[in-house]
DNA sequence: GGGTGCATGTAATGGGTTACATGATTCT
DNA sequence: AGAATCATGTAACCCATTACATGCACCC
C-alpha cells in the first residue's frame, strides 16, 4: 500500500484505538525502508500520478511477529473529564453535568455506530482469517462504552444529588456562580 | 504547595487518570507564577533545606474554574494491545493470549487497589467537600476495570476456540511457527 | 558512612499533531 | 471553472518522559 492507502485503511478500521497522521505515515515509510522492513516501488501507471507503493519483506514479517509477542507497555491513559470531576467542587455549576452529558452522548454515538461495524464485519468473518481478531477489538469498543455509558447515566444522577444537597445545605448561600 | 508535593497528591489521588513528571511540573509552576495565577514563597525553616510554596491566586482560580467548564477535549486513546490483537492471525501461537492475561491481571490487581481507596474515601466524605467528586472518578475506574477484565475472560475464552479451530482445521498444517 | 527521602531544576530525546507546501486528476 | 480527492512530503511546534545534575537532612 502506499502511505496515503494506510491513512485510510487506519481511519476506516482501528481509529478507535489507534490512529496515525501522516507527519508519522510517511517518515516512518521511509524508515522501514532503509531498515529493510518494507520495499518501495514507484508506479506511474498510463496518465496517473506518481504512487508510492510499499510491500513488507520477509524480515519486515519477522519483526511483526517479534513485535506482536512483545508484552504491552502500559501507559497511565488521561482522562480530562476525570481531572476535571476531581476538582468538581471548584467548577461553575453546570459545568459537570455538561462535560458528562458530552461523554454520554460520545459513548452513545459510539455504540450506534458499532452496529453497521459489526454487520461488515460478519459478512467477512467467512473470507477474511483475521475477522475474528477484528471482532474482538470491536467487543473490547462496545464493552467499554457501554461501561462509560453506564457511568454516566449513574454520575448524572449523583452530579443532580450533589446539586440538590448543596442547595438545601444552607438555602442558597455561597453559590457556584 | 511546593512542586514536590504537588507531584506526590498527584501520585496519590490521580495516579490512575492523570499523572505529571517533574519534567512538567516545574516549569509549568514558572509559568503560573510568571501569569499571576499563582505567588511563589522561598521557605526555609530553621535548619530545613529551601523549599518554595506555591499558592494559588484570585487570578488564578478564575481561570481554574474558567478550565473547568471547557469542554474536554476527546482524544483517541490509543490501545496498543487492540492493536496487536488486530494482526492477531500473524503472531506467534500464544502470544495474544499472553496479552490478554496480562491485561487482565493489570485488571484485577486495578480493581484489587480501589477497596482500600473506597474505604479511605468514606471516611473523608463527611470532611472533604470534594470527597463526592472523588468517589465518581473512583466509580468509572471501577467500571472501566470490571468492563475489561469481563472482555479479557470473553476474550481468552475465545481465543482458545479460535486456537482449536486452527488446530482442528487441517490436522496442523501451517502452523504459526 | 551510606541509603533513603526531600527538594529543585535542566537537557536530551521521543512521540505526535498541525500547518505548510505542492501538484495532478477526477467529478460536478 | 472549481471543488474534492489522490498523493507526497517537510517544518514547526507541543507535550511528555527520562536522564542528568545537585545537594541537604535524617536515620541506621
Amino acid at each position: 500500500m502506499s502511505g496515503y492507502d494506510i491513512r485510510q485503511k487506519i481511519e476506516s478500521s482501528t481509529a478507535n484505538f489507534w490512529s496515525e497522521s501522516f507527519g508519522q505515515i510517511y517518515p516512518a515509510l521511509k524508515k522501514l525502508s532503509n531498515e529493510g522492513l518494507v520495499t518501495m516501488r514507484e508506479l506511474q501507471p498510463e496518465g496517473q500520478r506518481l504512487r508510492k507503493e510499499y510491500r513488507i519483506t520477509p524480515a519486515g514479517k519477522v519483526r511483526l511477529r517479534e513485535w506482536l509477542a512483545e508484552p504491552c507497555g502500559l501507559q497511565v491513559r488521561r482522562e480530562e473529564l476525570l481531572l476535571k470531576l476531581f476538582f468538581g467542587d471548584k467548577a461553575p455549576k453546570g459545568a459537570m453535568r455538561a462535560a458528562v452529558e458530552q461523554r454520554l452522548a460520545v459513548a452513545k454515538r459510539e455504540l450506534e455506530s458499532y452496529g453497521p461495524i459489526e454487520r461488515e464485519l460478519a459478512a467477512k468473518m467467512l473470507t477474511h482469517p483475521a475477522a475474528p481478531y477484528w471482532q474482538l477489538t470491536l467487543e473490547f469498543g462496545k464493552a467499554q462504552a457501554a461501561a462509560t455509558r453506564a457511568w454516566c447515566e449513574q454520575t448524572l444522577r449523583e452530579l443532580d444529588k450533589l446539586e440538590k444537597a448543596k442547595t438545601r445545605d444552607k438555602g442558597g448561600r455561597r453559590d457556584a456562580r
